[in-house]
DNA sequence: GCCTGTGAAATGATTCACAGCC
DNA sequence: GGCTGTGAATCATTTCACAGGC
């Protein structure tokens, strides 16, 4: 779900479907776990379960990629991570920016899946002056005043934004026109960019408000099919919600 | 994307389409900042794009909740931020327990967000005893031999596993086990739980990944109709580059 | 016999386009 | 005249089921 404009039509050359494109990463995972524990050759049955799929839907995903397997037999395990790799553009290597080096920014810098795969943190970039030459993950923060030449210099093309909502906008603006085309976007709130400039979001919210949604519809099925022996929590408190942070507005229609 | 097994049917009662649902947090939050702004009524067009969807997707979701907008006018701000704030079950209060405070656990106990819709950070749980009582965004972590306990008191239906990946699937068996029924899990692992527990995962590298995809798309097409002017970053790390389709594989299949 | 690769069918999501109402 | 609500059409994704190769 590549959010921002328009979309990139996606049509071009031949196309992998972007469901497809989400789960590489997936097998991907699960194939290198495999690899360090020497495994020579896996099934898609297999695979799939590692991966927490099922196995057509993986079989249907490789074949977009090619016939990398062996009927009978099954994907050979290093072919595969070495072919996904390639397909994901992870045999080079992606320098990153992380813009905004509050709480999160730091958890991202230290991250180490991110340096694992072709992913480099070539520099940290915040706006705060107290933070300048501070090391992060062993990274010095510079400031954002630098912003563009860093990205010149360092030949960024995938910026990282955590900084505040109320900043994103206008960074995420200062990225693209330095040169950046995709943008891992943590702040909440839309981004708004050209054609042809990719955002991803990563939204912590909303991802407690799905659960809270599927939450609270198994609550109220109570009778159906009750749990197999799972006490559910137990009284919960009713409020009128709007928690600490006085954001709600408490009016309430009819 | 509710993994883990078999994915709960959905058919129950009058079925949201899951898209729709993972939409509704969207929604809500430009609701949320037209209310701030007291604007108190708005049209699809207005909203999809503040949200960031085209208009038409917008008002076909909308019409899965019911009829509650007007029409020639548009749709009650106040109004729908309540409907859908019901819809999501945000009207209750969530007690969340976060588990495994490093870095991310720590961002994630600062982050507002959190806070602000419902949710509450009922407990902070570390396995490392060196933690035990510190104070991270002004709650004491409490160490993991108490998880069932602090689980049970608080009535946590809903937990954040921010472990690393080897701890993840333990931790998610003695939340489940304890009565939690939806997961948040940032660990890079796949989880499994048994029906009826939901699981949704945030994975850093995977939308890495998927925006490195794009990207080398976008650098091997090179010559196709040049964006409308953004520069693209300029030198990048080849490493292992191959064009489009180059095939030499370092391991050749069996 | 086992397991991949893939057409075909089924399901789900998005977009179109317009009737109906304010 | 403007804007919602929604069937119908389109497009995307998943699943089925089996032919084909090892």
């Amino acid at each position: 779900m590549a959010t921002g404009r328009t979309h990139r039509p996606a049509t071009r050359s031949r196309g992998i479907p972007e469901a497809t494109v989400a789960r590489l990463p997936l097998y991907l995972r699960a194939l290198t776990a495999l690899s360090e524990r020497s495994v020579p050759t896996v099934s898609s049955e297999e695979l799939a379960a590692a991966a927490g799929v099922n196995s057509a839907k993986l079989r249907k995903d490789f074949s977009y990629l090619g016939s990398y397997g062996t009927r009978g037999v099954g994907y050979d395990v290093e072919y595969l991570v070495y072919q996904i790799s390639r397909e994901l553009g992870l045999t080079q290597d992606w320098p990153v920016v992380i813009v905004g080096i509050g709480n999160l920014g730091a958890a991202l810098a230290n991250y180490g899946g991110f340096a694992s795969r072709g992913f480099r943190v070539a520099a940290l970039i915040d706006a705060d002056p107290a933070m300048a030459g501070k090391p992060v993950a062993g990274i010095p923060v510079q400031h954002s005043d630098d912003l563009e030449k860093i990205i010149q210099d360092n030949g960024v093309s995938i910026g990282v934004i955590a900084t505040p909502a109320g900043a994103a906008q206008a960074v995420c603006e200062r990225l693209v026109a330095a040169g950046v085309t995709s943008i891992l976007n943590f702040a909440p709130t839309v981004l708004s960019v050209p054609d042809g400039v990719d955002v991803r979001k990563v939204d912590l919210s909303i991802e407690l408000q799905i659960l809270a949604f599927h939450e609270q519809r198994k609550a109220g099925e109570g009778a159906a099919a009750s749990d197999g022996g799972v006490p559910t929590a137990a009284a919960r408190n009713e409020s009128a919600d709007q928690g600490p942070d006085g954001d709600m507005p408490a009016v309430m229609p009819a």
